[in-house]
DNA sequence: GTTGAAAGCCAGTAACT
DNA sequence: AGTTACTGGCTTTCAAC
């Protein structure tokens, strides 16, 4: 889908807040509200809007716990890489992952409760994979940084 | 601040559709709307609930590299610590960062437009920093998973 | 906390440029 | 593509319970 000036300048807004009313929001790029609108649905359709969602403080989450794990597997086989991948998506313990290039494959973001419910998941997910080489976890005392905005450049179309 | 079941509840419905009209939220935590728009009020004005977003499909960034990157500090001082802090939150390249024990000091997760982008960040914010004993970069290929979503277990109260 | 009702604003449609 | 005008629905209040 290409998306012009406004489409860029509304991707921006709605980042940042996605309960604007469609008034202010058709307002602050220019437009008038059913093309506003119009534009936003489109948007949401598309797919380029993925999700709208609320962001929870995570002091308040019961899994206060972050470790940073990265994992090596034994081969670069194909069929491995996708049976771990979809391991790692049924995990509920796993917020994020990435494949990666360098010494190791994936590092994964795992928010747990505790030591134990971490090593439950290691138990499960990792150990129980004979596909995997080693792994290493790390534990995160602090998250300093959080967006989850992506960098939308304004263009000239 | 307290939650209780029915708070809970709300937080998770408004973590995966922040979009849900209140009716049909109020249904599903069997409350009545008022009632039920009166505790989304609260969770947002207390900061329970920190922000509302559009969440943008990545393949449609201008960033399409991302990159992980470790980072092991000189000392543990506590200074040199908030310095560095204040620099990644100040770099809009960096989306998320995790303060860490273990091997590395900080991991940092890292959008760019491309390799050029990537080095004019390192040079801007690592290198030039004569408090970073060494970083390690690689490069993510794919992103298995990505979820905003905190776990929040129903509880009894 | 619930219910019911009323007000006002906004989303969404339609007709048209 | 865009605007203006209109309708319907939802949010948001307030009352009374």
């Amino acid at each position: 889908m290409k998306l012009d000036r406004i489409d860029r300048n509304i991707l921006t807004l709605l980042q940042e807040n996605n309960r604007i009313p469609n008034i202010e929001l058709a307002e602050e790029v220019g437009l008038s509200p059913p093309a506003c609108l119009k534009r936003v649905k489109q948007l949401r359709d598309s797919g380029v809007i993925s999700q709208d969602v609320s962001l929870v403080n995570p002091e308040l989450s019961d899994n206060k716990m972050t470790m940073l794990v990265s994992v090596e597997m034994e081969r670069d086989r194909k069929d491995i890489y996708k049976q771990f991948q979809a391991a790692i998506r049924n995990a509920s313990e796993v917020t994020q992952c990435y494949q990666t290039t360098g010494n190791y494959d994936f590092i994964l973001i795992v928010c747990v409760r505790d030591i134990l419910a971490f090593e439950h998941f290691i138990d499960r997910v990792l150990r129980s994979n004979s596909n995997i080489r080693k792994f290493q976890s790390s534990l995160s005392i602090r998250r300093i940084k959080y967006s989850t905005a992506i960098n939308i450049e304004p263009c000239e179309t």
